[in-house]
DNA sequence: GGTTTCATGAGATTGGGTCTCAACGTAGGG
DNA sequence: CCCTACGTTGAGACCCAATCTCATGAAACC
């Protein structure tokens, strides 16, 4: 499924690999949809009912740092993460089942150019998260 | 500066044109860079002590709901506002200095075609948001 | 194995945001 | 112009995601 085994992903930087890290990593990996950090700490918690809180916390914060999730706000002011491999893409999150599809950069470039120029405008960050009804949700209705 | 006069647009939708929610909205208005409510409710503070921090945070999502006014989230989990008109447009926030620019709906629209076209996805709220260095604050580098 | 140093976990703390509810003020009707 | 109905306000209590603290634990490196 993925390509870079997890553990080797997670040593970059200096980092530590510990037990956790890696259960919080494969948590996120497996997930489907976006979680919240609170969800993957409850799914966890069955499992493994010593894991720290805080720890997830820390854990999603370095896999964020490091390139292997992203995190975006989902309503109420809640971060909700996804696994994703480290080349860089946009995502398509679905407002009603929370399942993420990727866009690649390739279809974004063209935007962010005409933005650098037209605007001389150095585009950071561009987290080009578009919400909306995916096509399994959209046919419900 | 604006098209249509402030207090004419806070009484959409059935309601009550209040002193508070002018206030408000002006000093949402006057800014020219993204604010965050508790920025906002601070300035409000030293010309209108009384003004209550939940009426700030109500007229704020009012706003927002109205279309008078666009939410983003900064680091750290804080919502931060911009005024804007009435039709659809993004933003470019720089992230040195919290100006905001606008990005107009047109040039966005290709990608968002693109977008539903190629993932048969139905693009509902789009807050394309690209953060990075405004031109000033560029050439201060 | 010993040592260093970073990571963990339990709980306390922070802080943005929301809720509650009595008092108020706007809008609309008579 | 007054009266009534009901949305709005303000002060503070409350909520809860996220962060911090610090003693304990365990990687990594020799």
């Amino acid at each position: 499924m993925t390509a870079t085994r997890i553990p080797d992903r997670l040593t970059s930087q200096g980092r530590r690999l510990t037990r956790q890290r890696v259960i919080v990593a494969e948590a996120l990996a497996s997930a489907k949809r976006a979680q919240s950090a609170q969800e993957l700490y409850e799914r966890i918690q069955s499992s493994h009912p010593t894991l720290g809180r805080a720890t997830v916390y820390r854990a999603l914060e370095a896999q964020v740092q490091d390139g292997m999730a992203s995190r975006f706000e989902r309503e109420g002011h809640v971060s909700a993460y996804i696994a994703c491999d480290a080349e860089h893409h946009h995502h398509l999150v679905c407002t009603k089942c929370q399942r993420v599809e990727d866009l690649g950069e390739a279809a974004v470039a063209p935007l962010l150019a005409s933005v650098g120029r037209r605007h001389e405008f150095q585009v950071d960050h561009a987290a080009l998260d578009f919400y909306g009804l995916c096509r399994r949700c959209r046919r419900k209705r």
